[in-house]
DNA sequence: CAGTGGTCTAGACCACAGA
DNA sequence: CTGTGGTCTAGACCACTGC
């Protein structure tokens, strides 16, 4: 009758997982986890639902498995670069790393999409959708890192109150309940530091940045953002984890 | 006594099933699949087997499917960008957007790790490895596009011919049998061009350059190569997709 | 409410690595 | 040969969306 014994769900085991690996609860001297039925043991889960978590992990590089050999724990990157592929937002994810994110000066205008300073990299938008556009110029432990141009679809997020400004963006459609993140397209390149901006970053006009255009969509495929991010060289790297 | 009805493997049901995104063979006017019941009977295969496949695809962006309302494909951008997730080789997908990868100019040494220009962006190495030192100029379509400084462990890729010097050193280790491509950790900046390469593109030293640091592992986890590639920041964009 | 995708169970067989 | 992870089946129930 496959009654349901209540076991946790992935959400849940991944969690634990990944915090049993920074304790080293589940990780030996080599790296090695234990393997999948003693897996299955320890979290009371079938092979199925330790198999979707020990996927998502994998996927986030904090392990990687073996044909035959075993499953093994990786050093997770995120302490030296702002991680491409845990989307938490730039404000998050820095806090995680212990370091502060400010921000010095923003603004918030109304626009229509055909008056906006550029469009999202994937992708059309009719001209007239009404957006928020926001200047955002932002600082790590005290020195300038990078300026951010976005866009918000205003029928979607609503109004912007100005802690999220000040703070993060990304936590308040994250927290808004009556939507649904979705995924993201990003684009990276490099390009010089625009003269408007050389006043803000401790460089000359012309010297490297490096960018990162981000479309976001809520999890119905609805855009609801885009936005262009440019770091100083210096400091904005970013890390990430490909599976071959 | 469940008996294998030797369905297709999910390998193989991805393949087919981004033909058919393509082709438009399963994909509407409104861009939407059809319901996981009919792409069982479809292609047919379990439900599990097919979601298995579908997760893959939206891994890579080809799809998302939104709860409750049904799977719908998506533009790629791989046209227009480099995609950072579809780990063929740049040879490859440059090959596949109809463009020209061409090496004008090569190098390659004998070198230990204690000597090498720079180490794996992630982990140690230990300095007494033995490396093969490769350098690349590359140019797309007539263009200048990047320079390649690569190291690989000579003790497990083996002699490198020239036909992959010229070509494709992704391809070499891919076709390699004995060894199985495991995963890469990618670390992407952007940084002034050096005086000694400025010569290959078309801009002056300190112009901005994009580069992409790769530590490629095979699937032991043990460490193969790495490398730096700098791009012409005209020409170079790089594309990724992200589940948020 | 009906229909969609999301999660979970229990069990079988396949393929690779190493002793 | 044994143990590891990889694939697959068949079926159940859960959760969200829109009528």
């Amino acid at each position: 009758m496959a009654k349901r014994e209540s076991s946790i769900p992935v959400a849940t085991l991944v969690e634990r997982m990944i915090n049993d690996i920074h304790t080293g609860a589940i990780i030996d001297e080599k790296n090695k986890l234990p393997t999948e039925p003693e897996l299955m043991e320890r979290y009371a889960v079938t092979r199925y639902t330790l198999r979707q978590a020990l996927s998502r992990l994998s996927v986030l590089g904090y392990i990687y498995q073996a044909h035959g050999i075993g499953t093994f724990g990786r050093p997770r990157q995120d302490d030296n670069y702002v991680s491409v592929q845990n989307a938490v937002g730039l404000s998050t994810e820095m806090a995680r790393q212990g370091k502060q994110l400010t921000t010095t000066d923003y603004s918030i205008d109304e626009v229509t999409a055909a008056d906006a300073a550029f469009t999202p990299s994937a992708g059309k938008i009719d001209p007239a959708t009404r957006l928020w556009e926001i200047k955002r110029y932002r600082m790590l432990d005290g020195k300038p890192y990078t300026f951010e141009h976005s866009y918000y679809l205003r029928d979607i997020v609503g109004d912007v109150p100005e802690s999220a400004l000040k703070g993060s963006l990304f936590a308040f459609v994250a927290e808004n309940k009556t939507l649904t993140l979705g995924f993201q397209d990003k684009v990276m390149e490099a390009a010089p530091l625009a003269k408007e901006n050389a006043w803000f970053f401790d460089l000359a006009a012309g010297a490297p940045m490096l960018i990162m255009n981000d479309d976001s969509y809520l999890s119905s495929g609805q855009l609801f953002a885009f936005s262009k991010l440019s770091y100083d060289y210096r400091m904005g790297k970013f890390f990430m984890f490909t599976r071959l």
